[in-house]
DNA sequence: GCGCACTTCGCACGACCGTGCTAAATTGCA
DNA sequence: TGCAATTTAGCACGGTCGTGCGAAGTGCGC
């Protein structure tokens, strides 16, 4: 089971990668090694040999998942100045990474599949969707700092509607399929700080327009 | 298959009644005739021979969900007064249903185990979101026809914030379980609707407080 | 080149799945 | 009460699932 050469850690890192594009799919409750493995070329007992069991491939995914989120979401935000251009670049790239064929995100589709239950994997995913908060609070508390935030901002409040809107958008884009879902989430994140915000708002187009 | 006796309908029923509790908890995807047919004491082909199929029993189970959730959401609001008054009391008994263990919404869980798939399924579950869509929309417009509603509100945006609202608020009540859940959405559906809204506001507190 | 550690495969197991088919149980009707 | 229609059970089928075990394959150090 263990990884104990170069080979099979990259065999390993294939199964990962290929079961986390299943799991944005159909959802990581719906992973199957017998399925892994047909797409790998692999027996299906090799594949199990190297992950160990299902839940362990559950949350390799996961851990990859957040990787991933971070990579793209958290990281390039950081270049930007603390407080409210960082929030905003985060939300900007939080909204244009739903786009596109791999946009699903396992914090939101997850919520669903896990929510009237109670069992290992849900405690794993509600840690990794209480970080991504600790992360918007800990940019918000920035803001405030900074002076670009109304310091009376109900900081909870916002979060719940920050995090709403991701969800909200997911759903719009990718079950209902509306062109425009993106402009309108960008318009509710416009709404939705306005009243808080104690600088100029960012532009009117979520992505930068060509 | 066909129900030919008044037993045989009330088998039937018994059938999509727990068939319908068991997609609430777990997903109407993961249905399982043996599953229903244990939790009745019938034989798994007892219950086979009056649903006809699985998907069959998908379906049957999404129509109740659909009757059940007039019965709860939208007819009670029709005693109230068109328009905006209406749109608050539909609102408030929308959130209210998420609390409780049969608060899960087939509308919205359903919509992120369907979401990047094409099947039959999906379309059925689409309907039933754009007929929810349909009434909210309808509704607004009432409101703005009794001058309630600025007319210039732009009632695809509302929607798409208040439908996703109430789809935040699933996750908030059932996946991270926080508390005050139904306080923030209702705190919210208020800054939502204010900016639009041309009559005073309804109480603040989404239930009626004892 | 040989041996050894490691990786992968083949196969089996029991469980559950949806779905037919046939027989038994039950019901309603004359 | 007996007959016919209808509802339910029993069983089998092929399939997929996760998992264990021993054999085959593979690559690396000496």
């Amino acid at each position: 089971m263990e990884a104990k050469t170069a080979r099979s850690e990259l065999t390993q890192s294939a199964i990962v990668d290929v079961a986390l594009e299943m799991a944005r799919l159909d959802g990581l409750d719906s992973l199957s090694i017998g399925e892994v493995a047909k797409r790998l070329n692999l027996s299906k007992s090799g594949v199990f040999s190297r992950i160990g069991s299902r839940e362990a491939l559950q949350a390799a995914v996961l851990d990859a998942f957040e990787k991933i989120f971070q990579q793209e979401v958290i990281l390039p935000a950081l270049r930007e100045p603390r407080g409210l251009p960082r929030m905003d670049a985060m939300v900007r790239a939080w909204l244009a990474r739903v786009d596109g064929p791999h946009g699903n995100c396992l914090y939101v589709a997850g919520a669903f599949e896990y929510d009237d239950r109670d069992d290992v994997m849900r405690d794993r995913l509600l840690d990794g969707v209480r970080r991504w908060r600790g992360t918007l609070r800990r940019t918000l508390l920035q803001a405030q700092d900074a002076g670009q935030l109304r310091a009376d901002a109900d900081l909870d409040q916002l979060i719940f509607e920050l995090d709403g809107l991701f969800t909200a958008l997911v759903r719009e884009v990718r079950f209902l399929r509306t062109p425009d879902a993106l402009d309108r989430a960008w318009t509710s994140y416009g709404r939705l700080m306005a009243p808080v915000r104690l600088d100029p708002a960012p532009s009117a187009t979520p992505v930068p327009s060509p």
